[in-house]
DNA sequence: AAGCGTTATGCATGGGAAAATATAACGCAA
DNA sequence: TTGCGTTATATTTTCCCATGCATAACGCTT
């Protein structure tokens, strides 16, 4: 009945190749909506341009409809934007992982040590 | 609508230092009261003595009173035991990752992807 | 045609965690 | 007193993953 200790964990929804969707990945789709670009997102969250490539490429790979629609060349060099089916992601996981969040927090109060 | 995503997630009890109690660990404590030795234990496993003894270590220092009492030397060069508290650890976590397991198999349903 | 900032991709580099290795101390038994 | 299997701990090595770097293609602008 203390309460030195506390239930902490990670979530995660894992698809037909591995992760699908975790904290990261729908930070890094939420940069991308913000600031219309890979590389731009994963420089506002200090994340290497390769890496967020790799991640982008296996949610679209993974997603029945992709999560970011991707453009080359242009005025601007070119760009990322999200998806219907990106946003709605986005709003999954999050979902889901509020009510993590409430559960740990309910049961942390239940640990008996 | 699809069953082609679940949550996946991982738990662990955090304690004055980091980690206290995770999946490994509890199952390190249980190979301990099995086998009657850290070393066995670790081997029982396949993870290395020293980083068995870390984690041994880790928990002992975090627990209010030990989980394991240690001796040296002796007939058999000595050992290792569960104490009380390191029996109730052991019930305290699996109870808490039952609910959690509970918590993802109910959550994964209402996941709409 | 040249320049730009993207996407796209291979390959080398580095850093942190786990394992492997090496030693010492312990205490009972033969 | 020698040997054994443990606990205990420092040091070295290994391994994996993210990063860094290099390069090419793209397409708009000037």
């Amino acid at each position: 009945m203390s309460n030195n200790y506390r239930l902490h964990g990670r979530l995660w929804i894992e698809g037909p190749e591995g992760t699908f969707l975790g904290y990261g990945r729908v930070v890094l789709l939420e940069r991308i909506r913000e600031h219309g670009s890979i590389s731009a997102a994963a420089r506002s969250m200090e994340m290497s341009y390769r890496h967020a490539w790799k991640l982008v490429d296996s949610m679209n790979r993974q997603s029945l409809h992709p999560v970011v629609e991707k453009s080359t060349g242009g005025r601007f060099g070119g760009g990322a934007r999200l998806t219907k089916a990106g946003d709605e992601a986005i709003d999954c996981f999050w979902s889901a992982y509020r009510d993590f969040k409430r559960f740990l927090i309910d049961r942390s109060r239940q640990l008996d040590l």
